[in-house]
DNA sequence: AATTGACATTTGTACGTACAAAAAATATAC
DNA sequence: GTATATTTTTTGTACGTACAAATGTCAATT
């Protein structure tokens, strides 16, 4: 358990590295803090006493006490450290590595170092990995962000490092609160072709599973719904499955539960990625639903899983190691001073690949009003 | 007028500075020293600390305050972070991704962050991430040694590690001048294995190629030889090629050059690893060397690079992810005080896994003598 | 002789009171 | 309006009490 003066220095030394209090900016009185944190003056001088020490502040007796600069002068120096920090919500898993790669390989073109934490998609870990780097004074950040689609606290640190004028880029999704530089694939793309291929071939009842907490989730279900609606198929809300990261781990259930459910209503899902896909596949064997021939299913992203599984899944392609490429290149341009005509925003374009998973209608779509009982006939026939 | 504190700060220095109280030795306790200055406890404690943020003391609870050496520096203080630091040589190539996978995984079953850093196998490098995870102050370190086979002056960190009381356990490799953790694959066995595994197929004449600045390279040499040995072959300089780091980037053009000269002298490689052992496919196919008919090669490292090749190539298991899990469970035990019974030393045992790069020479084996002649014969019947 | 448990000792955290010293704010005089 | 004196505010030094946590010591037991 942290002592409280430690509560004290990590909430104050977070305040200044957010930007809350400023460089030459006088923080409240001992006395003030005192009230605000329910501690006693001697704790609150432990803390300030040891972030002066750090050179975090400085105090003036009679005047306050007051942001110092020492810590900055300390992080300043860029061009000495010539490291980029890397945020990431993982690091080992599905096309995480090949992201990693790529922004790797550029950077060690020019000789850059690489440093790099994952968040795990929580937003307390993003916030340490935000202040290590901060602390530490990496030349250039590139990052993707945490529970996109959501509210982040985290987002005062964003303005800070524009204010310091250290050099981001966010990659995959983006705050849509901040006005930031990032690349992204386009996801209403992606889930738009899935949808429309499936449309393509005879599929009337899709569903969809989506993440509620990532950008993505939102857009790859614009995507999806873009395309019923070009098709005139109605959008069913019941035939949409939404998680988040903290519900992942349920996720097994409750798609158990949702395809159960909906096992004479659907023929085909869009899957919010590659692992969601595999997960679906999983659960049909063992519900008994065949694969393509009951439900067809695609993913998105490419992933080596989706390369790799028993059954070669149908899916979009995500850029991966160009994006990351891309994003190394884009900090290294940045920091060589020739910033006025990069990007600010970049779409990578989808394109389907196929697999095994997508099985055509098209045979059997002349009368559309006896679909379903003639899609009952065809199972009885095999 | 001087403060108080500032007088017993002054005299305590002057003691330390003068030999009265010499590096090791335990001050009077604070209760004593209260006695003999005649302030309070409060007045004494703020002279101790100052004194111990300066690196004159160092104080233990329960036991008194020491004189300490002047190189003590306030990173010293204990951490909060949870975080654990991985500095390694590669981060997305190799068998790297899959070491750090296995850490990761077992980082995150107790809620710690990861840190991750890479040095390139370049001792600057190595330096710089060091200072990184001293400055922010990690709670422990997992660390593959860069060009582990020579002296490297980065060796002082690892030694304040240990004063700092920072658990550290290294992977892959450890430097031969510290008594450090370590956990490795048996290089020697890997290569004992590999050459013992030819000389069963009937080759006598062995290549081998070494990597000299890692410790692996050395051990692998000498697994290599210790198989020429029981074999009563003899060890032959001019069929191993050896590089380095640096010189890595014209290995192509020296095995070309290597092959070329031993084309009719070698009929079996033992590689430094998959890598090397890949490359040399490459160069055969260049060369115009059927592989394995006319040389058989052995890699190490059972490498994703090795499975996924147009040749499965012969190779060594290494741990990989189990390493990266047993590394991170050990850090976490020896920070949850379960110090004294962690092994030091844990050597992990290769296991041969057979590819398509080996060709059996047992038939032409009766014969020792006419070896050579009747290969060059039996090339000339195709 | 080795081990275990109880107790003593020592440092660490947190609260409080009191006064000193320097800067900032306000009042007063011109 | 400006200069000076006084008061208030804020940090700095020093004292004290109380309890927690870790280490060290010693006696009893096996």
């Amino acid at each position: 358990m942290k002592p409280k003066y430690q509560v004290l220095i990590d909430d104050i030394k977070s305040k200044i590295l957010s930007g809350v209090y400023s460089v030459g900016e006088r923080i409240p009185t001992e006395s003030a803090l005192k009230d605000m944190y329910c501690v006693s003056r001697q704790t609150v001088r432990k803390a300030i006493l040891e972030l002066s020490n750090e050179g975090f502040l400085r105090s003036e007796k009679g005047s306050g006490t007051y942001v110092s600069n020492q810590y900055q002068s300390k992080s300043g120096r860029k061009s000495y450290n010539k490291t980029i920090g890397v945020i990431t919500t993982y690091i080992s898993d599905y096309i995480f590595p090949s992201i990693i790669r790529g922004i790797e390989g550029r950077l060690n073109e020019e000789n850059y170092s690489l440093l790099l934490a994952s968040t795990n998609n929580d937003v307390e870990q993003e916030k340490k990995a935000l202040e290590m780097m901060l602390s530490f004074g990496v030349d250039g950040l590139i990052i993707e962000p945490t529970k996109s689609n959501l509210f982040n606290p985290n987002i005062a640190y964003y303005l800070s490092f524009k204010e310091h004028d250290v050099p981001f880029i966010m990659i995959n999704a983006y705050y849509e609160e901040l006005d930031v530089p990032f690349l992204c694939l386009d996801d209403v793309q992606s889930s738009y072709l899935a949808t429309k291929e499936l449309v393509s071939k005879g599929h009337t009842q899709i569903g969809h599973i989506s993440k509620s907490d990532d950008l993505q989730g939102k857009y790859r279900m614009k995507g999806y719904i873009k395309a019923l609606g070009e098709a005139k198929l109605r959008f069913h809300p019941e035939k949409v499955l939404s998680f988040d990261t903290e519900t992942k781990l349920e996720l097994y259930i409750n798609l158990k539960k949702f395809l159960n459910e909906n096992r004479d209503e659907l023929t085909a899902m869009v899957c919010y990625n590659d692992e969601v896909g595999l997960e679906v596949v999983n659960v049909c064997r063992q519900l008994g639903i065949s694969i393509p021939d009951e439900l067809s299913i695609i993913g998105q992203d490419n992933s080596y899983i989706a390369r790799n599984a028993n059954i070669k899944l149908t899916t979009l392609t995500h850029p991966q190691e160009q994006m990351g490429r891309d994003a190394a290149d884009w900090v290294i341009k940045k920091l060589q001073g020739g910033g006025k005509d990069l990007p600010n925003e970049t779409y990578y374009h989808p394109v389907l690949i196929e697999g095994e998973t997508v099985k055509e209608l098209k045979k059997i779509n002349s009368c559309e009003s006896r679909q379903l009982s003639t899609r009952c006939l065809n199972k009885k026939m095999y």
